[in-house]
DNA sequence: ATCCGGATCGCCT
DNA sequence: GGCGATCCGGATG
């Protein structure tokens, strides 16, 4: 009754936070190396946590996609700050997402946590996602993981680096499992392709595999 | 498979 | 006043 699976899950689980260097650097860099890390979140509940499958890099004031195009506000003042710290925004009335602080202080940059694989807490993440009809949509979306790790405004501005709310070390993914492509859901800035997601992942919020959009949508690395 | 509207509200123009 | 870094359910091909 030890897959291997539960194995690996059980050292994920043990791994080490990333350390504030890792979100010290180019923000594309970050958002393709979060891949494979392990976002957790503790609560009175208990610890869900899964392994990050999709992310999307928003680059600064320059970036009009980026919050921060708006300029230094309340909103996004959390973007300015350290970098491995949340930003945790709250949009279209209903929903949260959870981005990691990238670069350094005063540079508004950050990566948006788009999908995760579920590793730990499912059962407490279908209690919190009562409308999902597979295990699937538990996590395969921005807004949705916030719903199934019980992320919300409370955790802005937290560190990454310890409880509640916190990013470990992962299983690296390789080039040759990395696909890229636009953001989803932003209509300016669409070049350069600043999506990155887990090749054939199902958790991935749009499968690239089915329809029209998979030639579009799929460039891998390699 | 794809498109569309509704929910719901903080934020910036 | 209008619009989102979204999600869901229903209609349409």
């Amino acid at each position: 009754m030890r897959s291997a699976a539960a194995r690996t899950a059980r050292r994920l689980a043990e791994a080490e936070p990333l350390p504030a260097s890792f979100y010290s650097r180019a923000t594309e860099d970050v958002a393709r190396d979060l891949l494979g890390a392990v976002l957790e979140c503790r609560g009175p509940q208990g610890v869900t946590a899964g392994r990050i499958v999709e992310t999307e890099a928003y680059l600064g004031e320059d970036d009009l996609a980026c919050h921060a195009a708006a300029g230094r506000t309340g909103r996004t003042e959390p973007l300015y700050g350290a970098p491995g710290i949340a930003y945790v925004y709250f949009v279209y009335g209903m929903y949260w997402c959870v981005n990691a602080v990238t670069r350094e202080v005063g540079q508004p940059s950050a990566v948006l946590i788009r999908a995760l694989e579920p590793l730990a807490g499912v059962e407490l993440m279908r209690r919190r996602r009562p409308g999902a009809k597979s295990d699937v949509q538990l996590t395969n979306g921005p807004g949705k993981l916030c719903l199934a790790l019980d992320i919300d405004g409370r955790h802005n501005r937290h560190s990454l680096q310890r409880p509640p709310l916190l990013i470990r070390a992962g299983e690296p993914v390789p080039d040759n499992r990395v696909a890229r492509s636009p953001r989803i859901g932003v209509a300016k800035a669409v070049e350069p392709p600043l999506r990155w997601f887990v090749e054939d992942n199902p958790f991935v919020s749009r499968a690239p595999g089915h329809g029209a959009s998979r030639l579009r949508a799929r460039r891998r690395l390699t």
